[in-house]
DNA sequence: AATCTAAATGATAAAAAATATCATTTGATA
DNA sequence: TATCAAATGATATTTTTTATCATTTAGATT
């Protein structure tokens, strides 16, 4: 935790820009949450609880900034908020997100499993890849003896 | 197009809602610029063109009525709107994108290249697929030339 | 053909998310 | 300690989407 934080202080001081106690704080609720999909606003109140004088503007532009470096993901599983969870270690890519239709629950799978089809990509359609999202929409294992038609849980909603 | 639109026609009765002039504007709209990934503004401004009189709100109550019925796919390529797209004929899942940091084109994978990788999240994630989402960010054929260092071409914009 | 009625529409208000503005504060450096 | 660009907080604004509601319409029923 402290390893991580002072990191991304260096991270920031690389690029010329301060670890503020706002910039702090946010990235330490982002750390605590590792594995969660927040959203600004769930940051924000999370945040409030540790530096209640933070402001909205502070969190949105310090989610900004830690995208822009690299260090956090932006995500957007269409729910109509952008979240943000922090980027693995040498993660060189997204990781691929299972989202369940039922319970709404988020999981991950960590490893890259689209090697084959980047190259075919690459090759096919002359396209060069920087990055990539896989998200797969379905029913989770805790959920499954509860749906007894997968076929009928509709996905129209999410984008 | 007279007999897509005939099509729809009688996939809206089927679930006893009616094929208005507004609605049909709509679809063919839609149908015309059936290779683009046009947003609910971009559709209402096209439908004007031939129904001056179409409100915004029926614009969006037309998409998201073609889109619950499956008729159309609800698209979110991370850029703050969402964009809709004709359901190919079959067409199991959506199809993949190959989007172009540099010019912002849209190209399209229309097999689905996923199977392999969806065998293993069943089988290994107990995750039963119903649909999913497959987005590459990069450098398409036609900017490579202009583009020296693909791999500054930021993607940290996009969610 | 005239009447009826639920569905659909258009205008517009409201909500929700994100960004912009700007006066004030802060923190690294001299 | 004084300086000053960077950062912040409050809040206005923008953008996208949804909700509300009075009015119109399409299609069924006489
Ligand atoms: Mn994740
Ligand atoms: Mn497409
Ligand atoms: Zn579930
Ligand atoms: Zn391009």
């Amino acid at each position: 935790m402290e390893e991580r934080v002072k990191e991304i202080k260096q991270q920031l001081s690389a690029h010329s820009y301060k670890l503020t106690p706002q910039r702090e704080a946010t990235v330490r609720v982002l750390l605590e949450n590792e594995q969660d999909h927040l959203s600004a606003e769930d940051v924000y109140l999370l945040v409030k609880e540790k530096a209640p004088e933070i402001g909205l503007a502070t969190v949105y532009r310090t989610l900004e900034l830690l995208s822009d470096l690299s260090i956090i993901h932006k995500l957007n599983f269409g729910d109509g908020v952008t979240r943000y969870e922090f980027r693995a270690e040498g993660a060189e890519h997204h990781h691929h997100h299972l989202i369940c239709l039922h319970c709404g629950r988020v999981d991950e799978i960590t490893d890259d499993w689209l090697g084959p089809i980047e190259n075919r990509v690459q090759k096919e359609f002359d396209f060069q890849i920087i990055d990539h999202r896989l998200t797969f929409h379905g029913i989770c294992h805790r959920c499954k003896d509860q749906v007894k038609d997968p076929k009928k849980a509709v996905s129209s909603k999410v984008t």
